[in-house]
DNA sequence: CACGTCGCG
DNA sequence: ACACGCGCGACGTGA
């Protein structure tokens, strides 16, 4: 039998919103709505299989009847914004899918899906209504099945209903629901319903009587007294209610079902909707063929013939920009691909000197830029080689301009993306959709892609040089409108030279020493362990959170009830309050140090000594989103420091014989950031007078001379300078300080009053970031914000701490960048032996040959403070040691 | 693969 | 009445 499915628009696109988080592309327009619609009806077609499709929806959002649920309460509250915009976008989707849509004046989505259902079951259909509301029970026949989607935490699951299984579940048929609903009301689709009445007796009444007009015959011998006098009373109001909750199913509408017959849904035209807003799933199901990818003709093709690359290389010389990418598995070179916008040629060399030749010669075209996606990757696998000194030249001088990395111009353009890679940028600045590494070479390794699947490795590594050469103008002119080449060209470029070079180097560390200490941790643990157990009475997992909770919580009874969604909290916070009191708690928190030590630090540290007996870090330069760096494999910038016993672990971190750390801190960089950008006049005296900052600060807050400042109020004042750089609320504060939030506020608002313009700034930093929509740092970072757009409170919070912060973050993190260039290329120019081997935020580490070490502090002394000129002065605290420990 | 936890600035 | 400090990465657990 021919099958209709038939979906409630609004319904639907409604449950999705609410069901997933809130999802937006690249130019921050929000897609979850329309995103999730597309993901339930496609499993919906895909179980049902119809042969006729068609979406209702009400004609305007904000008079319709459904059920707007706010995500916590049951009330009615106005469209969301985010979902309000989703409206037309859907419905362009659908469209752009072929998949017809009706909507009438007058009419509810609900009367146009009961006239359609009930004319295709009368012309002998099979119908299938998709919605969220469970008004539409009523509709449910033999023919007429309701489907209802359910978000579990499997998945979403659908509920199906049938006549039977109404009655089943409902004890009442379809059209005697209609009369529930009619006793029992529904405030948010304003049917009031009859006062007293509630589901359950609504129920037991129609099931007797079947319809309110037979129950108001026999009012008398209803029970409860109370449901038989309203019913009397409020008769009216009950019929009313039965003609509003009733569904129109002979609504006079022009539909032609033979222009509902499904077709195929995957277009160019829905193509096009779903690159746009980014739904990489849906975008599998289309069948892509080369003019879909590229709307180009592309000549792809892989070579082992030196003389083709060659010929390749010679007809290069002619063009502006030269695309270049790399195969490689692990840290073997395969070979590499150049192209121009319309050709590329995977080269795969024999030999790695055939290689070196080959990629030499591209290297002296005098024109060419020479374009790629993540530079510092590129050298890292040429390493030892002449080229990398070359290429970290051209990176160096940024005049030259000769190479351009598309990756980090990307995050410059956009820091919020999870990944710049050439799939990502020919999505976004040239509008191709290209396989990605996964679509192309599944689990395959690497290197043996390269040898079996010539032909998905040349298309990839193709790619990559074609995308590189064809987005190097879309990328620059962005940069260029964003106020970002001087930022590019003379921080990040050049940096990316100078991480390289840290990275190579690397630092050293003691293998044996770490192990003793890995070894001496243990007795401890194993200590802490039978103690715990003991006090607890079984044994279990400590370092399960949740067997934990149940242990204190349930097992021993402490106070302290739930926290998280999964169960009670375990944070060291949390446990802290409880350890005076209880041992075990105490011991707990012992272990978790000492566990924490052994396998992150101790173990993990030591799988990640090379054979050279050194740590390589890996600094990512285009994660995070203030413009900081991170490191990873392993992270070198969350070394303990804190605790003395954590502390412990840098006296294995050594220098090379004959060499010394030296290491220099800024002082309170952010701070210093903030008191320039805000040109606060007190914070800037503090500064300029040279006072401790602190004390400055709870001495204007509080009101008490300089030198009769408490302990206490420097500590509470210090408390304040932090949570004003991190975008500070009462609420945070209070629980730092352990006091109220009140008393916290009230802080807050001396704070403000001691210093004017840091309360002017920081409002304007919220305002500004309001208007455009991001924020930006001293040296032109931006960082989009979309929070601030947000209906939810929440989020709109976060926003404005983040515009608070991004500011004074970022312009610390360009402030530091600039003095890593200048101080590699001091060591450099001057042909020291010294090298800059760690940076850590607002710390600097240099490996230091001794006889250097006066020179190496001057450098670090020169280029870190005079990284940048602020109205107050920059300043750093130098510390020389033979171990990473003695140099803090 | 998400979550909780905890190390750093 | 309620949400709540900013930015990262690594490890272990458990679905």
């Amino acid at each position: 039998m021919d099958k209709l499915l038939l979906i409630d628009g609004h319904s639907i696109l409604n449950r999705a919103f609410f069901g997933l988080p809130d999802l937006t592309n690249a130019k921050g327009v929000h897609t979850n709505a329309v995103y999730g619609f597309l993901n339930i009806m496609f499993k919906v077609l895909e179980t049902e299989n119809p042969k006729y499709l068609t979406v209702a929806f009400d004609v305007s959002a904000p008079t319709f009847r459904h059920k707007m649920y706010d995500a916590y309460k049951g009330t009615r509250k106005p469209m969301a914004d985010e979902l309000r915009q989703q409206v037309p976008m859907i419905k362009e989707m659908l469209n752009a899918m072929g998949i017809v849509t009706v909507e009438k004046a007058g009419l509810e989505a609900d009367d146009i899906l009961g006239t359609l259902a009930t004319r295709a079951a009368a012309d002998g259909k099979e119908v299938v209504i998709l919605s969220g509301d469970r008004d539409l029970l009523q509709l449910a026949g033999k023919h007429i099945k309701i489907s209802i989607p359910k978000t579990k935490r499997t998945g979403t699951e659908i509920e199906e209903y049938y006549e039977k299984d109404v009655i089943e579940q409902k004890q009442v048929t379809p059209k005697e629901f209609i009369d529930v609903k009619a006793l029992w009301g529904d405030t948010s689709d304003n049917i009031p319903g009859v006062p007293q009445i509630g589901e359950k007796t609504a129920t037991a009444i129609i099931a007797q009587y079947h319809s309110i007009e037979e129950a108001y015959e026999h009012a008398d011998e209803i029970k409860p007294p109370r449901a038989s006098k309203n019913l009397k009373e409020y008769y009216d109001q009950a019929v009313l209610s039965k003609e509003l909750a009733t569904i129109v199913v002979d609504a006079d509408l022009d539909y032609d079902i033979q222009s509902a017959l499904c077709g195929n849904f995957y277009t160019p035209e829905a193509y096009k909707l779903c690159k746009e807003w980014e739904f990489k799933n849906l975008l599998s199901r289309f069948e892509v063929t080369e003019e879909i990818r590229t709307d180009k003709e592309l000549d792809f093709k892989r070579t082992d013939s030196l003389d083709e690359i060659k010929a390749f290389i010679a007809e290069l010389s002619k063009e502006p920009v030269v695309g270049f990418s790399m195969a490689a598995d692990e840290s073997t070179i395969r070979g590499f691909a150049l192209s121009n916008a319309k050709k590329s040629i995977l080269y795969v060399s024999g030999s790695i000197e055939e290689f070196y030749e080959a990629l030499s010669s591209v290297l002296k075209l005098q024109s060419a830029e020479l374009s790629l996606f993540d530079i510092k990757r590129k050298l890292s696998l040429l390493t030892e080689s002449d080229i990398t000194e070359q290429l970290v030249g051209f990176l160096k001088n940024s005049n030259d301009r000769r190479i351009f990395d598309c990756s980090i111009a990307a995050y410059l353009i956009n820091p919020l993306a999870k990944t710049y890679t050439f799939e990502d940028i020919a999505r976004d600045y040239l509008g191709m959709l290209l396989p990605s590494y996964t679509d192309l070479f599944a689990k395959t390794k690497e290197a043996a892609v390269l040898k079996d699947m010539p032909d998905n490795a040349t298309l990839y590594y193709c790619y990559e040089a074609f995308v590189a050469a064809s987005s190097l103008s879309e990328l620059k002119k962005s940069l260029g409108e964003y106020k970002m080449d001087k930022l590019y060209y003379d921080i990040e470029l050049p940096l990316a030279g100078t991480l390289y070079a840290m990275e190579r180097e690397g630092m050293a560390i003691d293998g044996d020493a770490l192990e003793e200490y890995g070894k001496s941790l243990l007795g401890g643990i194993e200590d802490l362990q039978q103690k715990i157990f003991d006090a607890a009475g079984e044994e279990f997992n400590i370092n399960s959170p949740k067997q934990l909770g149940e242990i204190l919580f349930e097992r021993l009874s402490l106070p302290g009830g739930k926290k998280t969604k999964t169960g009670y909290s375990t944070a060291a916070e949390v446990l802290q309050k409880l350890s005076y009191d209880y041992p075990i708690v105490a011991d707990v928190l012992k272990y978790r140090q000492l566990t924490k030590l052994k396998s992150t630090y101790a173990d993990g540290l030591y799988d990640c000594i090379k054979d050279d007996g050194r740590i390589h870090t890996t600094f990512e330069q285009t994660v995070a989103a203030t413009g900081r760096l991170s490191s990873i494999n392993p992270n070198l910038q969350n070394i303990p420091v804190r605790l003395e016993l954590g502390k412990e672990i840098r006296k294995v971190f050594h220098p090379r014989d004959g060499y010394i750390f030296i290491d220099a801190d800024y002082s309170q960089i952010e701070l210093r950031v903030l008191a320039h950008m805000s040109g606060d006049e007190n914070l800037i005296e503090a500064y300029r007078q040279n006072q401790d900052i602190h004390r400055a600060t709870a001495s204007r807050v509080f009101h008490v001379p300089f030198e009769e400042v408490s302990e206490q109020q420097r500590r509470n004042a210090k408390a304040v300078n932090f949570g004003i750089v991190y975008g500070i609320s009462a609420f945070g504060l209070g629980e730092d300080l352990d006091i109220s939030r009140k008393e916290a506020q009230d802080y807050i608002d001396d704070y403000y009053k001691a210093y004017p313009g840091l309360k002017l700034f920081l409002d304007k930093c919220i305002s500004d970031a309001k208007q455009s929509g991001y924020s930006v740092t001293m040296f032109g970072r931006r960082r989009p914000i979309p929070e601030l757009s947000s209906s939810n409170f929440m989020q709109r919070n976060f926003g404005e701490r983040v515009a608070m912060n991004a500011p004074i973050q970022g312009s610390a993190a360009d402030i530091i960048k600039i003095a890593m260039n200048r101080v590699y290329d001091r060591l450099s120019a001057e042909g020291l032996k010294s090298r800059l081997i760690l940076q850590v935020h607002d710390e600097l580490l240099i490996e230091a040959f001794e006889p250097e070490a006066e020179k190496v502090e001057q450098i670090l002394q020169d280029e870190m403070t005079h990284a940048c000129d602020l109205l107050v002065e920059l300043v750093i605290d130098v510390h020389r040691g033979h171990t990473w420990y003695d140099a803090k």
